[in-house]
DNA sequence: TAATACGTTCAGAATATATTGAACGATAAA
DNA sequence: TTTATCGTTCAATATATTCTGAACGTATTA
């Protein structure tokens, strides 16, 4: 039984990898959370290599995002040296969240080389001919409409706090 | 000034390309469409190559994601051999579009792997000791919990349908 | 028909990303 | 103090991804 069990586990582990990595979200982060999830108890950075047979400076690194992105907490166990996990079981918000703050920061530096460009465009408006005037009109339309893509993260952000648990 | 709309366009194709690197698309595919984006008339593969600094390869190859994504349209230019392509204007969604399928494929297939595993242990409930019958009972409702997942692409996705251009 | 101008393919090269494992520091036990 | 047990770091390595460019097929022109 604890071997079926325990194959159970491996296939779970492996198709949350799986999931993990055609998603854009590193493997081995995606099997650490989906093996915590799984277990009744915290497992320790040695549970975690030994299950996974990674080193241990993937899990050490590997956890640490997971940690960074609150979708484990670290517990104390009193008595052991080692440091335990266990999952925070709000994987949704967990995703919602990382996704948001991803695409807001990359979009955000964006919008900033964009505002930038326009600047330039601006400064050039005077001393044109008329046929430059007209590429340049051209750009800044252009231009205007691509920084409305901060609206798209901003309906997703909203989006995302109404999700329950 | 042709010039100073040079370096506008290579400024604007780098902040793009380095967007989509960042997002986990592409960066070529990034700068292609930003390309096609800004010119006021369709360009060539060969157009392309010579903005971009890149081979003839890479060209068609990433041009062939655009079109399937129905980023990119192919125009027929008479008196010429050339295929030209234009952009799409409706990035957000071609965007969300791509999202909301690729997310839904990789999801059903984990979804599937999932209830291969409610299969397995739906089918060991008999014959169980009582501690093993706990911890069945325990992944048993993790697991459909997990299945949940799906709400939040169908959310994303019926968000998506209702983004104006 | 031969020569040219395309688009496409794909093996090999280049690049980017992830993993390993030895070394280290810190803390606890002996 | 010495030894053992952890967690962490990072250079070297392995793996995955992307790009290149030569080779090829097809269609058009000469």
């Amino acid at each position: 039984m604890d071997q079926k069990i325990k194959s159970i586990t491996e296939s779970f582990v492996d198709s949350m990898g799986n999931l993990g990595a055609s998603l854009g979200i590193s493997k081995v982060v995606a099997q650490i959370y989906a093996l915590l999830y799984l277990s009744p108890e915290p497992l320790s950075l040695d549970d975690m290599r030994e299950e996974l047979k990674i080193s241990k400076g993937s899990v050490c690194m590997n956890i640490r995002y997971l940690e960074q992105w609150q979708a484990v907490k670290k517990i104390w166990k009193k008595g052991s040296r080692k440091d335990y996990y266990q999952a925070n079981p709000e994987i949704e918000r967990i995703i919602l969240t990382r996704l948001k703050e991803g695409v807001n920061r990359r979009l955000t530096e964006f919008i900033r080389n964009i505002e930038n460009i326009e600047g330039v465009l601006k400064s050039s408006e005077s001393t044109l001919s008329s046929e430059d005037a007209m590429k340049v009109q051209n750009y800044k339309k252009k231009i205007q409409k691509i920084k409305n893509l901060n609206n798209l993260v901003n309906k997703l952000v909203k989006i995302g706090g109404t999700f329950a648990l």
